[in-house]
DNA sequence: TTAATTGTATTATATTAATAATACGATTAA
DNA sequence: TTAATCGTATTATTAATATAATACAATTAA
């Protein structure tokens, strides 16, 4: 797996950062279905964490159904886009409900959004 | 102002509902440049809050550049559409900006999201 | 001038979340 | 079978945040 590091100074929780990490590491392929990750403790000696503190990061992981754990032997990336598709698509929603809110708030229509969104996208 | 209420049940803190509610009247122009908003006293007893809960509110508000407070007088919107503008839009791209950076880190791309959006929009 | 009203400051309490310490129990491999 | 290696469960500690209790200080209006 990709080496990375947890900003301590972050406000970003260290094992949402280790979930982050991991996920992105699947999403783009450098992962793959079956591939095999580090055992809790290693990570966490790794990364200078509590093992629990991993092991809540792949307790979650597990949750959204990305990994997959077995006590005495270890965790593997269980990765099918097929049936990932619709999780990915619930948590998009979420997060595009979540940023919608804020907008209509500061009191922006729907029409602004798109158009933000073009002249964001253009910029890129 | 509009009447409101304090959702004691939800996850937001009872200040950013204050927040919010006094902001989309802002927005909506409901709440006008200079009209007064009740005492913080007032408004803590109407919504059954502590009256340092609204101060937080309030002070927040101000802070953000919404509101004015004057000790012995009280607390007026301070709305000035064209100024307002551009601080409106650093704040929505910033959340957009979140959104995104979620949204790329669940793989997906700019015409997927452009999508969903259309189809969001459409169905409400 | 004075009493009422206003926002502000200080301190305390309660709650939640993150992290850590420790012990437990299942699996693997020698 | 047994020792090492796993993930898991339980409990404690720490830190941050929201809210509250109380006192303070400026302004207003009679």
């Amino acid at each position: 797996m990709t080496r990375f590091d947890i900003d301590t100074k972050s406000a970003v929780p260290a094992y949402q950062q280790v979930m982050q990490a991991i996920k992105l590491e699947i999403m783009s392929g450098r992962l793959k279905n079956g591939d095999q990750l580090p055992s809790i403790r290693d990570l966490a000696k790794l990364l200078k964490l509590n093992p629990n503190t991993v092991a809540k990061a792949y307790y979650n992981l597990e949750a959204e159904g990305f990994i997959e754990s077995r006590i005495g032997s270890g965790n593997w990336v269980k990765f099918q886009p097929a049936k990932q598709d619709t999780l990915r698509r619930a948590m998009l929603e979420t997060e595009l409900k979540n940023f919608l809110e804020k907008a209509v708030s500061l009191g922006f229509n729907i029409e602004d959004i798109k158009q933000l969104l073009e002249r964001f996208i253009n910029d890129e």
